[in-house]
DNA sequence: TTTATAATTTAGTTTGGACTAAAAAAGTAA
DNA sequence: TTACTTTTTTAGTCCAAACTAAATTATAAA
């Protein structure tokens, strides 16, 4: 069972609503995704209907179980994607945000994971953990390598 | 003037075929994307409306001169990004090409400029450039970094 | 309680991008 | 030419996901 992107994003925007207030308001999700109330109305039904969440007309919404898995997995895959744009691509946090915010519905757990190991890795360097944003943009930018690895590290 | 992600992909397998036999025609666009050939006279007549293509009906397809200069973009964009998650990541050959293919339709240059840095910012580590598929491989699997250049290049 | 205001839903419309089925144009063999 | 086949287009449908406008339910103040 698959839901679609835009549902997905729902659903995330329902979990993140839960986790501060205990459960989430119609308006409030309309709010936060800058959508008309009656598109939101229509989602829920969607969503009720995948048992991904508890609707009852007019009450407030409270995520399922399953509901809350499948979120928790969308979110994983956005936070962890948004900080290798971030942190190690340099990407500005809007874009970094934005692009997460489209790449999460089609990037499987695997490869969220890859991008995680990658962080790491990278940043296992001591060289790299020390200075890698500034290392990194200026070689993005003028391609000069200020490392000293290069030369210290025999081949 | 923004075209959506489905013109993108036209177009980009319009380029592609152009570059192969020298112009384009529905059915090899058809073939090419698996869709049916009624769709893709729809999304001509719209990137004849843009002036991106040369479009006739009936006749063989070719680039304006603004069509080839968005496909190339979109191109790069595609090829670059797939490299990263093929080569440095290690995704397999077909979801990195999955993934490229949604990717370039809303990572602008600039991020894709990124990708490219990355990969040959890593690279040019001499301990990475030797050997790491393997590495970062064994890294993602168990945690376990083989490299020597941890110990041996001073803090 | 009655009434005004706010929150939410219903009903109906729009749009993009796919589809099917049928028509029309082009190409080919008798 | 004529007739058959292939290619391409037209016309009309479907679907998801947004929208507007109007109706309904809930909440709060007089």
């Amino acid at each position: 069972m698959d839901i679609s992107a835009s549902l997905e994003n729902y659903l995330e925007v329902i979990a993140k609503l839960s986790d501060e207030d205990g459960y989430a308001l119609s308006n409030d999700i309309a709010d936060k995704m800058e959508v008309k109330r009656s598109s939101v109305t229509v989602a829920l039904r969607n969503l009720a209907e995948y048992d991904l969440i508890v609707y009852k007309k007019y009450k407030p919404i409270t995520l399922t179980e399953k509901g809350r898995e499948i979120a928790n997995q969308i979110i994983y895959k956005h936070q962890n994607i948004k900080a290798f744009l971030k942190d190690l691509l340099g990407v500005k946090e809007e874009k970094a945000e934005e692009i997460a915010c489209k790449m999460e519905h089609f990037i499987g757990k695997d490869v969220a994971d890859r991008f995680v190991a990658l962080s790491k890795y990278i940043k296992s360097c001591p060289k790299n953990e020390q200075m890698w944003r500034e290392g990194f943009e200026t070689f993005y930018r003028d391609g000069t390598d200020i490392r000293t690895c290069n030369s210290k590290c025999e081949k």
